[in-house]
DNA sequence: GTTCTAGAAC
DNA sequence: GTTCTAGAAC
């Protein structure tokens, strides 16, 4: 590796060479394929500008800090001699310090990859050694190193320092004025500068940083929204800077580094201004500039996990980090990806153990991809929430929330598991718990708590379940199938879809709504009371749709449907519900049923009518959402042959042979509900639930 | 004769 | 999902 120096002091044949030679002999160096180095003070930012330029796309700039002490500076330069610029003495010690004056930290902002500051000798030795012992095809990782938060440009009692001098080395305090003034034709001009920066902080310093993985925790994500949903940098920052500082307060062995493949990424310089104005641990939180996919190769940070920013389909392609990140990852990923959850909702995350088949495995030592949604603000893409900030703000605070807790969450299931137990390449989905955002968080939180409390696990759900009837054993036995793939639905069944997906349509039709849910009354109810709590997540058809990921939304419906259901009851005693869904639903668009068990209603006509509410057909929503937990998805039983076996009162159970009979039997039936629809299935008049718990 | 079911059509 | 209706069941 050649390494020729193009220093301006010394280019001219050991004479003060001008910047303009030396950027002509560094641009012919680089034409050349060389590595250049250039010694050069540079300290503005519009000084150095014209050197990175000249690295385009096939060259990284480096910078190498020399950030010593003012004091320091101004010692050398007085004290050293036959300097090729015949700057020494007194006057070194003049334009040093106004040099200081003007210093502006180089930032990955200007287009450096790699920024080193050295605060002494054995900072500058280990950069040079760094350099000195790189291979045809090393290189060394991206990002900010060794600065610290210090902003003493001038040394303090300079001024005492310079009168001195003034009888030492002969400069005048008039000189030093006059020679300042001479040096800065552009004074006034950089004094307005200068108040602009303090008017505009992002042209401030970026905050120091001594970022470095000790072996803990380490997860690197990517900036969520800001490229192709197009949601508002600064605004992004913010919430970024925010969800950082609240997580590390949290958890104090982690570590967490935003990501971006430009070094002039303006996120990066948003965030680490705004990082350091809030005091963020800057070795536990840092910037990298460069490919995600490749941040412990070519970084050498050491992230144990990547966050993905993704689409709601969790497609490979269309660009950008997901692009990157399913190129990358390979077949392998993709296909543990769709085995986890096939679309995912804004503010949400997905947890993906990256198979051992997949390079983000195999070479960067990835053990998971966290992806992740956020809001969107491009009218080009799904959702578009057409610039509503106060919504974009709560659903980009949500989608860094997951991320954050299901990195915590991988930590800790890690922490629980051998090193060796590693799941390989089709196994079965990460057990790992998809951490409920949003603002009904809380709501969520109490329900998961009391399907705790109330006992029964999903998985055990058809052998608590006994059922009574022998023919619907055999059913269960034979023909317990879930049904992944995905069908086609015939034109009349896009009602619940076009309201879910439109609702600013058919405002007259519901009776609530919100981001995740959209509610109506069933337009033919089956009892007297009869509504639909609708997902509003696109490509969420039917329970056979449903992943972890879910998880969040499902807990929000069944709280709703809850709320609705205890009105009704206080509004009328007498009403007993379930909440459930049907296993093979007629109409497309998930849809949570909260149905009075009164079933009077002329709607109800046919055996498939009653069967759809009272067999296996009907799936409780609590022990849908506790098989989610426990398996990643909902098993379900052959809908079809439940939907035809015989008529039986939902109380009792005796047989009736047509809908009449039994609707005329259950008018009367004065039995109580079977124990199996205890435990948390039925919802009664908080009045009369205590009455009603006797009665089983 | 009426009641009810089940399949086709939408 | 509902409506319609032929035909089975009574």
């Amino acid at each position: 590796m050649a390494i020729p120096l193009s220093s301006a002091d010394t280019i001219a044949n050991g004479k003060a060479g001008t910047k303009a030679q030396c950027l002509k002999s560094a641009a012919e160096a680089l034409k050349e394929g060389k590595n250049v180095l250039i010694d050069r003070c540079n300290l503005e930012l519009e000084q150095r500008s014209e050197f990175v330029k000249l690295c385009g796309a096939q060259a990284d700039a480096h910078a190498v800090v020399l950030d010593l002490p003012a004091r320091l500076c101004i010692s050398r330069s007085v004290k050293r001699t036959g300097h090729e610029g015949n700057l020494q003495g007194g006057k070194a010690a003049a334009v040093v310090n106004r040099m200081l004056q003007k210093k502006e930290p180089p930032k990955q902002s200007e287009g450096f990859s790699r920024i080193v500051f050295c605060q002494n000798e054995t900072d500058v030795r280990n950069a040079v050694d760094s350099y000195s012992s790189l291979g045809l095809f090393d290189s060394l990782a991206s990002g900010i190193f060794g600065q610290k938060n210090l902003d003493n440009k001038v040394q303090q009692g300079i001024m005492k320092f310079l009168k001195k001098l003034d009888t030492v080395g002969n400069v005048s305090q008039d000189t030093f004025k006059s020679e300042c003034k001479d040096l800065s034709p552009e004074s006034v001009k950089e004094k307005e500068d200068r108040k602009d920066k303090q008017i505009n902080p992002l042209l401030q310093k970026p905050i120091f940083s001594d970022f470095h993985c000790n072996g803990a925790p380490t997860l690197a994500f990517p900036s969520i929204s800001t490229s192709d949903f197009q949601f508002n940098q600064d605004k992004a920052s913010d919430v970024i800077v925010d969800a950082v500082a609240n997580f590390l307060s949290k958890d104090d062995k982690v570590r967490l580094i935003l990501v971006d493949l430009s070094p002039k990424s303006n996120m990066l310089s948003l965030v680490r201004f705004k990082a350091s104005k809030k005091n963020v641990d800057t070795k536990r939180f840092s910037t990298y500039a460069g490919d995600i996919t490749r941040i412990n190769t070519e970084g050498q940070l050491k992230c144990n996990v990547i966050a993905n920013a993704t689409n709601w389909r969790l497609k490979p392609g269309g660009g950008g980090v997901n692009a990157a990140i399913f190129g990358a990852g390979g077949k392998a990923l993709e296909i543990a990806t769709k085995k986890q959850a096939e679309t995912i909702s804004p503010g949400t995350s997905v947890v993906v153990t990256i198979p051992t088949t997949s390079p983000l495995y195999q070479r960067e030592g990835f053990t998971h991809v966290i992806h992740v949604l956020g809001p969107n603000m491009n009218p080009q893409r799904p959702n578009c929430l057409q610039n509503d900030y106060v919504k974009g703000f709560k659903i980009l605070h949500d989608a860094y929330n997951s991320l954050f807790e299901n990195f915590a969450s991988v930590i800790r299931s890690k922490n629980s598991e051998k090193e060796d137990d590693r799941v390989s390449e089709g196994e079965h989905c990460e057990s790992v718990k998809i951490s409920a955002v949003g603002s009904a968080e809380n709501q969520a939180s109490h329900v998961e708590q009391k399907i705790k409390r109330e006992g029964s696990h999903a998985s055990d759900r058809k052998k608590k379940c006994i059922p009574h009837v022998h023919d619907e054993e055999e059913v269960q036995k034979s023909s317990k199938t879930a049904h992944s793939t995905k069908r086609s639905w015939p034109s009349w069944s896009h009602a619940l879809h076009e309201l879910a997906m439109n609702p600013e349509k058919h405002k007259e039709s519901y009776l609530e709504i919100s981001d995740d849910y959209v509610i109506v009354n069933d337009r033919y109810p089956k009892a007297k009371r009869h509504i639909l709590v609708i997902a509003r997540l696109p490509g969420l058809d039917c329970l056979a749709d449903l992943r972890c990921n879910h998880l969040p939304l499902l807990k929000k419906m069944h709280v709703v449907g809850l709320k609705w259901a205890e009105k009704f009851t206080n509004d009328d005693p007498s009403l007993v519900f379930r909440l459930g869904y049907h296993s093979a639903p007629s109409m497309r668009q998930l849809h949570l049923h909260v149905i009075s068990q009164d079933f009077e209603s002329s709607h109800l006509k046919n055996r498939k009518h009653w069967n759809s509410f009272n067999t296996l057909f009907f799936c409780d929503s609590v022990d849908i959402i506790k098989e989610i937990e426990a398996n990643g998805l909902a098993s379900m039983d052959d809908y079809e042959k439940l939907l035809s076996l015989e008529l039986r009162c939902h109380h009792c159970k005796s047989a009736h042979p047509n809908i009449p009979r039994l609707k005329s039997h259950i008018a009367s039936c004065k039995a109580p509900f079977p124990i199996q629809l205890q435990n948390g299935r039925l919802v009664f008049s908080s009045t009369r639930s205590s009455a009603a718990a006797c009665d089983t």
